[in-house]
DNA sequence: AATCGTATTCGAAACGTTTCGATAAAACGC
DNA sequence: GCGTTTTATCGAAACGTTTCGAATACGATT
């Protein structure tokens, strides 16, 4: 591979020279620089990455973790972190999997989003205090190294159960999230909340996992126990699409008729349910774009005011009024 | 930040042995190399990766670049790619955007899974030529550093328009692909084929982008000139949807009914799609695994083999026989 | 006691950059 | 034509590792 070295050779000037040249510094004379960077192209030199980040320590590029890659949630954060980090000059290297975590304390970036429910609380405030510049996205962690961006989970969660309430059901279902999820505890926090204040409705609580799968479950719970026309709340839309999945499969009770389906975070899939998904929407490529920029002020050592992403409801055709009460209360 | 050195003075030995103790060799005695590893571990050490690499000039570091982060397409294939560079001690990066490309000459990986048209061959070839090893995905190019992982967009392609013609519509659409993208003109070219050992059935072309807003267009094209019953083939699965919204949308045909529909891809959203939409099948996670094995046989300087992945037809509602057709030919 | 072998440790060079401080050469003021 | 400033270039150290070849120590062999 050609080197700094090759380039000082062929153009008779010091390695110095050339990496000054390289670098567009003032010092060195135009046509030297002229010569210099034209060899550099002629023998297609590119500097070697590893060599360049020792010597300056710092890379240009920020790491992002996510607990997995599948799923329709990532695409447009991604895109969001990438195109801030861009416009700043740094590039985006997107991981998954424990193994990978080696690249934070090996100093590969130069800062880390992380959304990924692999790391714990301590093993990241460990890389903070290393001085690693940490966004997390997933969870409160107090230390001047690392800042969050937060999603407003509560009023989501709020905005959700108001609108199966408004319709009227009798009856509302719950559908969990795993116990040590942040976002999962934060709805059902706000669930929990709207529930107190509401005494009239009856609220049965179901757990689940996030993943679609458990929402199939939960299909089957409240189809075995059907006797009239209830809400559900699935804390995610993952959940709300296995849920719907299983009665389509297994029952004849229809979305939006007999059980009124609302989800959480807006995913493609949900919008070509028909019934249409009800659901909580935030815009992600934004959420992304915050984190990016956060983490940028944080690497540049700008004080940092934390930053909070709200939501909004989407209606659907999976969440409609009980007949009599549309009756009954016609506003 | 702690270093080999910082060891080494605590330990009161010299880096060269810590080096040693650190990377386990034989030449140093047990109790030193336990003492050593515990003063490691005490002052929490990790390896600097940038110095570790431009030492050893590996990164155990395996890059691959998408187009985009967006679409369903990607989850299954990056687990796939993942889980068998992690078997063999490799992370994988994920990168997106030209900017980006400059990771690839500079060394950061040691070998690259490409499924990324912003890349042009000549840039590929050029990466090659200067040593790095590549596994191109979405093109065929010849040269020892490289290798190719190819679906076989042919026979899906047959399989599609087969299953389209045995249903005995008399008119079928073709909704096609970008270009300048391999996968399209492979498809698109088997369809041809098709086409012309089947003359008694009309076909038309309409252009496609491979983005769902070039099936919702297609779909206005469609819907316009609407007489009869007919088959539709889009090249992908992101089209058909897009297809199938505008018919939803702005139109009372029914997929499944009067338009017949078929994509390509098997993406979950076409899953829950109802009808469910008809497809061709393949398996992400193996195609990305197999990808993985034939980097790590190239990094390695294993002879290579080159590999295809299958397809199969995945049925759905979204593609049903004509009525009358079904009574002519009950078999 | 001199030699050898083995086991353990060390010193130094190297990987490819960047960058500080020095040097040499040219330009300036008087 | 002598000091002085400015301009352009260079040498060398440093970043944090790995690894080769050498040095040391020590017991065993003669």
């Amino acid at each position: 591979m050609t080197s700094i070295k090759d380039i000082a050779k062929k153009a008779g000037v010091s390695i110095s020279t050339v990496s000054y040249a390289l670098n567009g510094s003032e010092r060195i004379m135009k046509e030297t620089a002229e010569r210099i960077l034209a060899i550099a192209d002629e023998l297609g030199y590119v500097p070697h990455g590893a060599a360049r980040r020792l010597k300056k320590r710092e890379s240009m590029l920020v790491g992002i973790y996510l607990t997995n890659y599948g799923g329709h949630f990532y695409g447009s954060l991604l895109q969001g972190v990438k195109d801030e980090l861009n416009r700043r000059g740094y590039d985006l290297i997107v991981c998954s999997g424990m193994r990978s975590h080696r690249l934070i304390p090996e100093r590969t970036f130069d800062g880390t989003i992380v959304l990924d429910s692999e790391f714990t609380d301590e093993e990241l405030l460990d890389y903070a205090e290393r001085g690693h510049k940490l966004v997390v996205l997933d969870r409160e962690l107090a230390h001047p190294h690392i800042n969050q961006v937060l999603l407003d989970n509560k009023a989501g969660a709020s905005l959700a159960m108001e609108h199966l309430l408004e319709q009227g059901y009798e009856r509302i279902y719950v559908v969990g999230g795993p116990e040590d999820a942040y976002d999962a505890r934060q709805r059902l926090r706000a669930v929990r909340q709207v529930m107190d204040r509401s005494p009239g409705t009856e609220f049965r609580m179901i757990p689940g996992s996030f993943q679609k799968k458990s929402g199939y479950a939960a299909g089957k719970t409240i189809a075995d126990e059907y006797d009239r026309p209830s809400g559900v709340f699935c804390l995610n839309d993952e959940m709300a699409i296995g849920l719907y999945e299983y009665l389509e499969e297994h029952t004849s009770l229809q979305v939006g008729e007999h059980v009124h389906l609302i989800g959480f975070d807006n995913i493609e899939p949900g919008r070509y349910m028909r019934p249409k998904l009800a659901t909580i929407d935030y815009s992600l490529t934004k959420w992304g774009a915050v984190a990016a920029e956060q983490l940028l002020k944080l690497i540049d050592g700008e004080p940092l005011e934390p930053e909070r992403v709200y939501v909004r409801l989407v209606e659907g055709g999976s969440v409609r009024p009980l007949p009599d009460k549309k009756q009954e209360q016609p506003n």
